[in-house]
DNA sequence: GACTCCGATCTTTTT
DNA sequence: GATCGGAGTC
């Protein structure tokens, strides 16, 4: 057990006392993570404890599965029985197994928050209220909130605080939404998020003798990222290590940026409270940044008042001082990031992959793809709109979703009509209205359709009751692969798009192919230890953006929210659009809490460099579609200036570029000017996704199309920017047309 | 019921 | 800039 020798005296600490509870606050970049594993690893060396009874939840399956890694290498493959994993996923398990015991089938559905909203909207419709004022977010924030307190509808509608507080914002309704949208999630055999934590409490409170065969499984219960629990997920951990006390968790107050999920930074003192004899370790040392970015961190987080206090220090060089880059738009500061990306690369001989560009909102992607795509540096973006979000994959997943579970109804919305079947939303309607009056189930509806809709429509949904018996069939005959294919096949999906000729067309039907190549690992992974359709399911359902990543992905430069970066390092970081109403963001600037969560926000940022940080700032940016002036964020500012230094030799003055509204008058100028010239490719960028052009998806300047409507023409100019999504064409009998569409819609004759 | 067009809305962050 | 739902037309 050499490893233990290389750790420092807390950190020793942290992995030692294994019994009895323990908090460890560890301040950023002080090795959390090897104490966490080398603890796991100690466990089962020196404690000859079980891997099966240790459960360890992280918060990411990405942050799991490096974990399961590192603790592989140090005690070998014993470590494949540890029960390790997301909050979610782990008592997504637990539940399957013990759901008989609430009320719910084992093959229940995970809606996510997609469905949610869907089914949130469609409550407000049928109880006839004013969608504008019970907006599906917002009562969906305001029910995944009362379940992560552990507030049920029961409860919610019998304590009059909840009632005053919706009527004071006018929608004294929300309680009655809370109730028939958990009624809705019982009937179709589904539960959200929120539900898999909040489930399995309730699970542990009304059966003690489940609760108590898990209490004695799990003999240690390890907790990551503690700062970022909610109320659910702590009750659920405190229950579950009540009878052995060996609960250890690590966190950083610092770097608790969940709030607005109902994490609760109160769960740290919760914990001294309910833990009488809690040891607790603090971690202060880093080891990962410059002495620069440690104390320039420092300054800012001094500004909090919540906080414990902690003394992060470094031994580390002195390193470079932080760079401030100011420019006149965000397409500037794409520029001057992307300039400056390819001049330390070079100068420093470092590769893509040891950049990071972090920022507030997803929507700041745009910016810093474009000028990255103009300088050649490649670029991976981690998170935003994931493969699994396209439509096409969640259409094939709504058919596989409703052949495990028939009462999804969300799933079946969606695919009862696709491919075209001529069921329309009077029909639909029709049947969930039955299920309603009748409290029977969606199933039980389609299976007696002839009670509830006549004529050709029943017959045409009899064959769709059929073919779903049919695939049911297959997945309990065949493994998931095949009856993936199968239904695939069959269901018209495939089909439809393979007859879809168009770009688009071709880049879903491979999507789809894609998907079921993903279905083909899954069941040919050796780890996983049950490989059904329902497993593929689950797993897909609880995946995240950080955690679809393949060795395509090496060497590029990371795009990222920077509540996904958390937990990981880079050696030069740029933090870009610090301007006020940014970051910190609009919403948070109401109160002097919630700006301290931006401020956190901030922290994190700055502490995930480990040589060098960036910063950057814009004086005007498109935000709505608009150009807004902006002012520096007042987050610069708090930044020690003994730590920062101005970037003057990018501060180039540039002409601002023109609107995008004005794209019209300028794509005749961009045309004639020589980087358009005749035959210039451009990629069809698809600006939502990540997804990367392939070959075929490329259009010409100069290149024959044929439009459905207009006929033939030519292409005269293409929108640079968002390439691929409009463009200029000459038709022979309409004039010149600024299509904005797709191209996809065109077809391309060479 | 299918299709097209138009306007409202959105942008905080994620399991 | 992109999505979604509603209104209107076939």
């Amino acid at each position: 057990m050499e490893y233990i020798d290389s750790l420092n005296e807390p950190q020793k600490d942290g992995v030692v006392n294994t019994e009895g509870p323990i908090m460890v606050i560890a301040g950023a970049g002080s090795g959390k993570t090897r104490v966490l594993t080398y603890r796991i690893a100690y466990l089962i060396h020196r404690g000859a404890v079980d891997p099966f009874n240790i459960l360890a939840l992280t918060f990411t399956n990405k942050a799991a599965k490096e974990m399961r890694n590192r603790i592989e290498s140090v005690v070998g493959t014993d470590a494949r029985n540890l029960w390790m994993g997301t909050f979610h996923s782990i008592f997504a398990r637990i539940l399957r197994s013990e759901a008989h015991h609430i009320g719910f089938p084992s093959n229940f559905t995970i809606y996510d928050t997609d469905d949610s909203k869907s089914l949130i909207r469609s409550i407000v419709k049928e109880q006839n209220l004013d969608d504008k004022v019970y907006k599906a977010n917002v009562v969906l924030n305001r029910i995944s909130g009362a379940k992560n307190r552990m507030v049920s509808y029961e409860e919610y509608n019998s304590n009059p605080i909840y009632k005053a507080d919706d009527e004071t914002f006018g929608k004294p309704e929300t309680g009655k939404l809370y109730q028939l949208y958990v009624e809705r999630c019982r009937r179709a055999s589904a539960m959200d998020f929120d539900d898999l934590l909040f489930n399995t409490n309730v699970l542990f409170k009304d059966h003690p003798a489940v609760l108590n065969k898990y209490q004695h499984r799990f003999n240690y219960v390890l907790v990551d990222e503690f700062q970022d629990t909610n109320l659910a997920q702590y009750l659920i951990t405190r229950k579950l290590s009540a009878v052995h006390q060996n609960i250890c968790v690590v966190g950083d107050d610092a770097q608790s940026i969940y709030a607005f999920r109902g994490a609760d930074i109160q769960n740290i003192l919760n914990f001294e409270r309910d833990y009488p004899d809690l040891k607790v370790i603090k971690l202060e040392q880093n080891y990962r940044s410059t002495k620069n970015i440690v104390n320039a961190a420092n300054s800012v987080i001094a500004k909090n008042r919540v906080q414990l206090r902690k003394d992060i220090w470094t031994t580390n060089e002195e390193g470079e001082l932080i760079n401030l880059i100011k420019a006149f738009s965000d397409h500037e500061e794409g520029r001057l990031v992307a300039l400056s990306i390819f001049k330390e690369k070079m100068q420093k001989r470092l590769s893509n992959s040891d950049f990071a560009i972090l920022y507030r909102t997803n929507s700041q992607s745009r910016a810093m793809e474009e000028a990255l795509r103009r300088v050649n540096i490649k670029y991976k973006i981690v998170g935003g709109l994931s493969f699994y979000q396209r439509r096409e994959i969640k259409d094939l997943i709504a058919y596989l979703r409703l052949t495990i579970n028939h009462n999804d109804e969300e799933s079946f919305k969606r695919i009862v009509n696709l491919p075209k079947r001529g069921i329309g939303p009077g029909t639909i309607n029709k049947i969930l209205v039955g299920a309603e009056d009748h409290g029977i189930s969606l199933w039980k509806v389609l299976e007696n359709i002839t009670q509830f809709v006549h004529g050709k429509v029943a017959v045409t949904l009899q064959n769709f009751v059929t073919m779903i018996k049919r695939f049911e069939l297959e997945v309990n005959r065949k493994d998931a692969f095949e009856a993936a294919t199968i239904i695939a096949k069959e269901s018209g999906i495939l089909k439809e798009l393979y007859n879809d000729k168009t770009i688009e067309g071709l880049n879903r039907y491979e999507n789809v192919q894609e998907l079921l190549n993903a279905v083909k690992e899954f069941v040919d992974n050796p780890e996983n230890e049950t490989t059904g359709l329902s497993e593929f399911l689950q797993e897909v359902a609880l995946l995240t953006g950080v955690d679809q990543d393949n060795d395509e992905d090496r060497d590029k430069v990371t795009l990222m929210t920077i509540h996904m970066a958390k937990g990981l390092e880079f050696k030069h970081v740029y933090i870009v659009g610090l301007e006020e109403d940014l970051f910190p963001s609009q919403m948070m600037l109401a109160s002097r809490a919630d700006l301290e969560e931006e401020r956190r926000l901030f922290y994190v940022a700055i502490t995930r460099a480990k040589k060098k940080l960036s910063m950057s700032y814009a004086l005007t940016r498109y935000r709505f579609g608009r150009l807004k002036n902006c002012e520096p964020s007042r987050f610069i500012e708090e930044v020690d200036p003994k730590y920062i230094q101005v970037d003057k030799k990018f501060s180039i003055s540039n002409p601002i570029l023109p609107g995008r509204n004005s794209f019209v008058s300028n794509l005749m100028k961009k045309a004639n000017s020589q980087n358009l010239k005749k035959g210039k490719t451009i990629s069809n960028y698809s600006p939502q996704s990540d997804f990367i052009p392939s070959d075929t998806s490329k259009l010409n300047v100069g290149m024959k199309v044929e439009h459905p409507k207009f006929g033939f023409g030519s292409v005269v100019a293409m929108d640079e920017y968002g390439a691929g999504r409009k463009a200029k064409v000459n038709f022979n009998n309409f004039g010149e047309k600024t299509l904005l569409l797709s191209f996809a819609k065109l077809k391309i004759h060479e």
